[in-house]
Parts: structure tokens; C-alpha cells; sequence
DNA sequence: AACCGCGCAA
DNA sequence: GGTAGTGCGCGGTT
């Protein structure tokens, strides 16, 4: 019997409630997070779950189905059920029990040394067309121990396997690519201890994900694992700007020059020893077909990267199953997907290499301290009246967009005096309004970039303090003085959106000001429920929304 | 050949 | 169940 009394209490449907109150609540959460997902982030108790793919990437990074338990043991106020201690055994079990390799042909194999698993998943529809008996096994009925696999089929292999609850460990290697000599130019700066830990992560594991934090330096990670194995790299990203970056980025920080780095977008189609593509670039279709697949093997690849990994489209995914002898790095600030592909991540990317807890990037210094607030506001009746007499497809516009939240933007913005604030929303009309309302600029998707370019600096210079801003402020602006963001309205029960605006605001500030994140909520609507969703990314961080009631901001 | 505006896709 | 932003390719103009 546990007698001590600690802050989770784990049930039987491998759900833990973890209580936020209690002393040790917050070391709790950061030995949890490594196998258990966030499911539910009120203010008192939070529940999270242990899911498969969280124990399954727990073990690729090395933990043990003890380790766990520990972590469980040692928080837990109440005995831990014993179905619980079972299932994770056996789920942490199943990861490694099939091993890709290769035999020494340079054959892909599938092998077990537990026959039992190899007959029930060859038995599967959609698993048994990618396998082959080889001679030698052949007769051997229940003693098979391997099987071939077509050389195309690796990564459906693998994908088919996460679903079928299989998971295989891919020792089967990677082609070393083309050498080519890249380094770091550390003369100036150098690489800090958790970039080094990601790389060397990545580097020993293969191929997988390492996630950071917005603003942490992910791109550096990139360029570390790229001066590691020097060779030839194929890096994508979401989209022209973020391709720029990436090239100053490299040319500063590296000893590749102009030449090394090539451009493949719609407007540009270099093919370097670098070279930099969008996923789009990959997707777009001439004639019903693929049109631009001969870049995949343009060169002999040895790195790909993939920026942005929690991005991925569909047919990349499609794409990336028949890269799989190459070593892929995947890089994210948010690892996760409202549309549950997140098995597609782990088996055609990779297992999750390495994670720094923001909270934790954020103690040594490297981000700055957030505070985040749920401002709820009352509609009025006669709002509330329409509310509950829409459809449900309106409900969402019409709570989000709520006239009723503009005096509170106001009231924020009149307390924050001073400060850089951005104002964030997701519907034109109602930027249109705030903009005008507060007097401030806007810049949403059809301001030219030109004038984007001149808004952004003139809030990094002070001339301008506020900004009102679309999805355009989601991604790849650099804005290191602002403090304040007042998110009005957002996509549905976006996570990561949620998580990347307040990753506008991490940059560490020389003014020394803290940051305060505000989401504005329709009490009693879907955009509460929504908000809810939203965020959950940012609790299991760590994060703690303070709730306020739009009658008393002070509170 | 460079530059645009438009429709489409995911 | 939904909006907005993005990039690509095409077909037009200059």
C-alpha cells in the first residue's frame, strides 16, 4: 500500500488524474508527459491518458515499462490497478518484438523471435501482399521466424503494423547518400547542451522527431544533424518564407556557401547538395500526375528534413513510405494532429527522439516566462437569444465573433499600455472591426507582402504598438519585442494553433517584461468548448490558464 | 521571358 | 462542420 499521498490517481481505463493543486503536481507532470497524453485541462484536475503510440514512443527513447510504472508508483496517492500494470507491460512489449533488418543479400526481412506475432499479423489483409515466404522457411509451418519484404513495401509495412498494434523497430539501415562536407561555424556562437542532445538523439536513433519549442532553434538542430552526417540534404518546408529562412539560416550558422544551397519551389528549381523545396512543390499534379517526384531521388539523399513535421500533407505521408532508406529528421514545436495521423508520424518518420518541456527551455533561459488567461465573457440576452436559436454550423462564428468582446480587447489593451500587443483573429469582418476600433493596423492574407514587411518593422521598431493579424501571424514571424497577444477567435480546437501563438510571444525580451497570453471565450458556447481543446497542447507543458471573468480583469 | 491574376487543392 | 492562408500551374498581358 502507497500511503503517501500524491498528486494522481490512476484508474482502471488507463486514465490519470493528476490533482494541479498538490506540491509535487508539477514534477508529476513532467515524468508523465513522457508516456501519457493530455486529454483534459480544467483548473483543478487534469486527466491524462496513456495511450499506445505515447508508451511506444516512451520505449523508442529508451524507457523501460519499469521506468514507467515508477513515475506511476511513486505520484500515485492509491494502488495502481493491477489491469493497468498489465497492459503497460504488454504494450511496451510489443514495441521491438518485430525488427526490420536486412540479411546478408541486402534482403529487407521481417523478423521475429516470437513466432505466434509473425503468424497473426502475416495473416492480415493488408499486411500479408507486402510479404513473402523466402525458400528457406518455406515447410517450416509454425517454426517461420522471418519473412521478406517487397523493397518498396518498408514503409507501408510499418505503417500497417503501428495499426495492427505491432509496432516494428527498423534496424534496417539507411544509404549513406552522396558525402559532402558540411560544418558548423561555431566561431561565434555554439550549439546549446539540449541542440547537441537532439542532434546526437537523432543521429544514434536513425531517423524520428525531435520537438522544441517556438523560437528554441530547431533550425540549428537541423544544421547540427546535417554537419553530423554530411551528406546531401533534402529539407522541406511549409512554405517560401520559411524556405528563405532556412537558407540565411545555413549560409550564417554553416560552412556552406551560395552555391551548396538550392532553391526548388514553383517559382525557383535549383537542385543543389542542399536543397531547400516546399511540400507543395511535391504535391502539385500536371495531368493527373505527381510532377515533380524526380526530385526525391534527384540526388542520392542521405538527410531529409522535414520542417514543421505536425504539417505534413496527406500525400507527402504517401511520398515519404517509399523513403525510408533514407534517414529523415522530423522538427516540430507541436507534435500532434487533430487528424490522428499521428501513427503515420511515428512510423514513416520515426519515433520521437527528443523533447525538451517548454517549461524547462524556459528555466534556462532560452524562451521567456508566459502567463495565459481564459477571459470569459458574457453575451448579451439578446446575443444569447440568437445563439441558441442557430444552426449548429453558424453557433462557432457567431460566439467567436461576439461584438461583446471588443470592449474587453479594450480594456486589455488600455492595462498593457505600452506594450506590443497583437490582437489575433481568425474572421476577416471581425478583424476589419478590432482594427479599426482600437485604431491599429491590420495584416491578414491579401495585405502584400511589401506592406507586411513595413508593418512588422515598424512594431519591432515601437513606431507601431499594436497589430491586428489574421492566420498570416500563425508561422514564421519573428516578432522578439511583442509581450501581449489577445487572441479573439481561432480554428476550431486547434492545438497547435494555439500553441504557436503563444509562440509569437517567447522570444526572451530585452525590455525584461514578462508575456501574458489572452483568449477571449463566449461563456456557455461551443467556443468555450473549443478553447477547451485548444489548450490542452500548452497544459501538458505546463502552462495553467488563469480563468477571468470579463467584469473583473484585475482578478 | 517576366509578371500578373485566377482557380484549385489539401 | 468551418474560415483563411498558401503555393502551384495556367493562361493572359507586356
Amino acid at each position: 500500500m502507497n500511503t503517501a499521498a500524491g498528486p494522481l490517481i490512476v484508474q482502471s481505463d488507463r486514465t490519470v488524474l493528476l490533482e494541479v493543486a498538490h506540491p509535487d503536481a508539477e514534477d508529476a507532470r513532467h515524468d508523465l508527459a513522457v508516456f501519457a497524453e493530455l486529454e483534459r485541462a480544467p483548473e483543478h484536475i487534469h486527466t491524462y491518458r496513456i495511450t499506445r503510440l505515447g508508451l511506444w514512443n516512451a520505449r523508442a527513447a529508451g524507457h523501460t515499462a519499469e521506468n514507467m510504472l515508477a513515475t506511476l508508483e511513486k505520484y500515485s496517492k492509491f494502488d495502481i490497478p493491477q489491469s493497468v500494470i498489465v497492459d503497460i507491460g504488454e504494450t511496451v512489449g510489443r514495441y521491438g518484438r518485430l525488427v526490420i533488418e536486412r540479411d546478408d543479400t541486402g534482403t529487407l526481412i521481417l523478423r521475429s523471435t516470437d513466432a505466434a506475432v509473425l503468424s497473426e499479423i502475416v495473416r492480415a489483409k493488408r499486411i500479408a501482399p507486402l510479404l513473402f515466404l523466402p525458400d528457406d522457411q518455406k515447410g517450416r509451418g509454425p517454426a517461420i521466424d522471418r519473412y521478406e519484404i517487397q523493397a518498396w513495401a518498408r514503409g507501408q509495412v510499418k505503417q500497417e503494423l503501428v495499426k495492427l498494434g505491432w509496432p516494428a523497430e527498423d534496424l534496417a539501415g539507411y544509404t549513406p547518400g552522396t558525402p559532402h562536407e558540411i560544418a558548423l561555424d561555431e566561431r561565434e556562437w555554439s550549439l546549446r547542451e539540449y541542440q547537441n542532445q537532439a542532434v546526437s538523439s537523432f543521429v544514434d536513433g536513425g531517423s524520428g522527431v525531435v520537438v522544441l519549442p517556438c523560437g528554441a532553434g530547431k533550425t540549428l538542430v537541423g544544421a547540427g544533424a546535417m554537419a553530423t552526417v554530411k551528406t546531401t540534404t533534402l529539407i522541406l518546408v511549409t512554405n517560401t518564407v520559411s524556405a528563405r529562412q532556412w537558407r540565411s539560416e545555413l549560409l550564417r550558422r554553416t560552412s556552406l556557401t551560395e552555391d551548396e544551397i538550392g532553391e526548388y519551389s514553383g517559382q525557383v528549381k535549383e537542385v543543389k547538395p542542399v536543397t531547400i523545396a516546399t511540400y507543395q512543390i511535391l504535391t502539385a499534379k500536371r495531368k493527373g500526375e505527381y510532377a515533380h517526384l524526380a526530385l526525391l531521388n534527384a540526388l542520392d539523399w542521405g538527410l531529409v528534413i522535414y520542417d514543421e513535421v505536425h504539417l505534413l500533407p496527406a500525400p507527402v505521408f504517401k511520398l515519404t513510405a517509399e523513403l525510408q532508406a533514407r534517414r529523415r529528421l522530423g522538427l516540430t514545436a507541436t507534435l500532434v494532429r487533430e487528424d490522428g495521423r499521428e501513427g503515420d508520424v511515428f512510423s514513416l518518420i520515426g519515433p520521437k527522439r527528443f523533447d525538451a518541456p517548454w517549461k524547462e527551455i524556459e528555466a534556462q533561459g532560452f524562451i521567456s516566462p508566459a502567463s495565459c488567461f481564459e477571459v470569459r465573457i458574457d453575451l448579451p440576452q439578446q446575443e444569447r437569444l440568437e445563439y441558441a436559436a442557430s444552426a449548429d454550423d453558424e453557433r462557432y462564428r457567431l460566439a467567436a465573433t461576439a461584438p461583446a468582446k471588443l470592449s474587453v480587447v479594450k480594456e486589455l489593451v488600455k492595462k498593457h499600455e505600452g506594450e506590443r500587443i497583437l490582437v489575433i483573429g481568425q474572421y476577416l469582418d471581425q478583424i476589419d472591426m478590432l482594427a479599426e476600433a482600437l485604431g491599429a493596423p491590420k495584416l491578414t492574407g491579401s495585405t502584400p507582402i511589401e506592406e507586411r514587411e513595413r508593418l512588422y518593422q515598424e512594431f519591432r521598431d515601437g513606431v507601431t504598438k499594436i497589430l491586428v493579424v489574421s492566420k498570416v501571424a500563425n508561422f514564421s514571424v519573428d516578432l522578439p519585442e511583442a509581450t501581449v497577444a489577445i487572441q479573439v477567435s481561432g480554428s476550431f480546437g486547434s492545438r497547435q494553433e494555439e500553441a504557436q501563438r503563444l509562440g509569437r510571444l517567447l522570444r526572451p525580451k530585452e525590455s525584461g517584461l514578462p508575456a501574458n497570453f489572452y483568449t477571449l471565450v463566449a461563456r456557455d458556447t461551443v467556443d468555450q468548448d473549443f478553447a477547451q481543446n485548444r489548450q490542452r497542447f500548452l497544459a501538458e507543458q505546463g502552462y495553467s490558464y488563469t480563468i477571468l471573468d470579463s467584469d473583473n480583469l484585475a482578478a
